[in-house]
RNA sequence: UGGGGUGUCGCCAAGUCGGUAAGGCAACGGGUUUUGGUCCCGUCAUUCGAGGGUUCGAGUCCUUCCGCCCCAGCCA
């Protein structure tokens, strides 16, 4: 009755509008198609990666928003290719990024049997025949783009024969590509993909789910028309690339006289500085280029998950880029950079480590003693902790004689506007104390082994009763206190724009950054001994970090998730030039 | 040189019936600030791939041209 979803239910006013939702307003309003029903069709053959979080973000969307059902289909026709591994990994990706298909987990193999039954009914219409012809030949036969094709000899075999021939494939009675079944369309369409298309091909391969109940599988063309009919799929939103596929697509639909889904193509996903193709994010994983499909420089769901990108991010990535039909384009990575830094900003602790630490010994400070500060976890102009957060608001952070601060605040040669610690000035160390810097002791190298400092104790906490201002605030670590920590810091994985733009003969793996992966060891704070493996924090005036899966007890390892934004970068690379 | 698509600011992307170019990212100014972060405020397309034409008026209509993407798997 009336939960039939109508233009009514149209999105809010802060849903993305695109052409896909607006064809979806207008089949409602016609009453073309009542309810909206679309469909996450992946092959289980690799990893998801961001690419499909866009259509998981569209087709999982619009459902929503329309008040209708978008199924999770396994679209495995092909056994030599797939493989559960990837099917575990697929539905956990799809979950983690937030979107459930209910009961709604469908595979192109529960329907063999049917989609069997409707090639045999093609058959008896006349309408597809056993070929004998060979892989080459085929492809001899089909002419070219501006050739026109020529018909097989077996065109006009006898339906009984073909019949005949297409029960006896499929109880395994021939070999690998002795015959295929085709549609018998036209062999001088204009459209190469009309050109009697092959619809099951032989494969004595093992499937992952059915086994070895079948040794003829369902071509993509043939299987996934069928399956969105099935299923009762209104929109079947796919990428570009299936645009020619769509003739095909209703040909056969309208040929078996069944309910027909409407196929809307949208242009896929491309960001520089990363490669979004199966094939070559395979290549990386299996040569060894990265640590597997979830190496925090993957652009995989289950790699950025690792680096620390967080679910939200990456919708709201999704949402933001939006759906268009223009082909070729390239988002630029610092709009996804944008996206995590904002979730994160929002959600995430504050504490403190030195990734490249320089010792800082307070002279005036007494030797022997610790103070404890209370620190917040989340300071009040960094926003609230996140809803529902019950855990500590502060932690408790050691201050001594000793300390540690990040190489790059000290110069000994500041320049005009560094505002950081250099001899002479003085800077706040955040929520303790004020520190002016008397001199810096060097070894027998000529580095700076030591930063010698003075403090005001009357500034504990970070201000003075004369009120007297200072530029910077630096982040810190207490020296004897201080946790280890491996971090590792990201950069692209590609040090091109286009990986995929190398000179002749070339390949985009010479287009791999050597230092897209550069470990450290980082002074910590105590509290970071722990946290537990995915937890998230901002490490002050660094960037955000993420407890990775190699931490343990005592000795943990942070992969870095995106920096702060530098202003400071800008300027001295602005004064350098 | 066949067919199918597509071209709006550095990037992504809105632009009903033709009515006089949204928004976001980036960038650049300025303010606030115990993160050179966040936040706030401001600047940023007389022009819509190019040329013609229709019209009082065109990104939107007509026309010619140009660029880019996809299709010749028994892959999806």
């Amino acid at each position: 009755m009336s939960n039939v979803p109508t233009a009514k239910n149209a999105p809010s006013e802060n849903s993305p509008r695109d052409f896909i939702r607006g064809i979806i307003d207008e089949d409602l309003a016609t009453g073309r198609y009542t309810q909206v029903h679309t469909r996450f069709p992946p092959e289980p053959n690799g990893y998801l990666h961001i690419g499909h979080a866009k259509s998981i973000c569209l087709n999982f969307g619009v459902a929503k928003e329309y008040g209708g059902k978008c199924n999770l289909r396994f679209d495995d026709t092909n056994p030599t290719k797939e493989d559960t591994e990837y099917v575990d990994s697929i539905r956990a990706d799809v979950h983690w990024l937030g979107f459930d298909w209910e009961d709604r987990e469908f595979y192109a193999s529960d329907y063999f049997g049917k989609l069997y039954d409707y090639a045999v009914q093609l058959i008896e219409k006349g309408k597809a025949y056993v070929d004998e012809l060979s892989a080459e030949q085929i492809r001899e036969y089909r002419g070219t783009l501006t050739e026109p094709g020529k018909n097989s000899p077996w065109r006009d075999r006898p339906i009984e024969e073909s019949l005949d021939l297409f029960r006896r494939m499929k109880e395994g009675e021939f070999s690998d590509g002795q015959y295929v079944l085709r549609a018998k369309i036209d062999m001088a369409a204009s459209n190469v993909i009309m050109r009697d298309p092959t619809l099951y091909r032989i494969r004595h391969a093992h499937h992952h789910r059915t086994g070895d109940a079948w040794c003829i599988y369902p071509m993509y063309d043939f299987a996934h028309c069928l399956s969105d009919s099935i299923e009762g799929i209104s929109h079947s939103l796919c990428t570009l690339e299936f645009e020619n596929n769509r003739e095909l697509y209703d040909w056969l639909l309208i040929e078996l006289g069944t309910y027909r889904p409407t196929q809307t193509e949208f242009a896929r996903l491309n960001i520089n500085y990363t490669i979004l193709s199966k094939r070559k994010l395979i290549q990386l994983v299996t040569e060894k280029h990265v640590s597997g499909w979830d190496d925090p420089r993957m652009p995989t769901i289950c790699g950025l998950r690792r680096k620390g990108y967080p679910p939200e991010a990456l919708r709201d990535f999704c949402a933001r880029v939006g759906i268009s039909r223009a082909a070729g384009t390239t988002v630029e990575y610092p709009m996804l950079e944008f996206c995590v830094r904002e979730a994160l900003n929002k959600t995430s602790p504050r504490v403190m480590a030195v990734l490249e630490p320089v010792k800082v010994v307070i002279e005036n400070y007494p030797e022997g003693q610790v103070e404890w500060f209370d620190m917040p976890y989340y300071p009040a102009e960094a926003g609230d902790p996140p809803a529902g957060y019950e855990g500590p608001l502060t932690r408790k952070v050691p201050f001594s004689r000793e300390l540690f601060i990040e190489r790059d605040d000290f110069r000994e040669d500041a320049p005009k506007k560094f505002f950081r610690l250099a001899p002479g000035k003085e800077v706040r160390l955040r929520y303790a104390y004020y520190i002016t810097c008397t001199g810096v002791t060097k070894d027998a190298d000529g580095n700076i082994s030591e930063i010698r400092c003075t403090y005001d104790p009357e500034s504990r906490g970070g201000g003075t009763p004369d009120g007297r201002k200072v530029k910077g605030t630096l982040h810190w670590v207490e020296a004897n206190h201080a946790v280890p920590a491996e971090v590792r810091l990201y950069e692209h994985l590609f040090n091109k724009e286009n990986p995929d733009d190398y000179p002749e003969g070339g390949s985009f793996l010479d287009n791999l950054n050597p230092d897209s992966l550069r470990v450290v060891t980082a002074s910590c704070e105590p509290a970071l001994a722990d946290y537990p493996v995915g937890h998230m924090m901002q490490f002050e005036r660094l960037g955000y970090f993420r407890m990775d899966e190699d931490s343990r007890p005592g000795a943990p390892v942070c992969n870095r998730t995106a920096t702060l934004k530098d202003t400071w970068a800008k300027i001295e690379k602005k004064t350098e030039a």
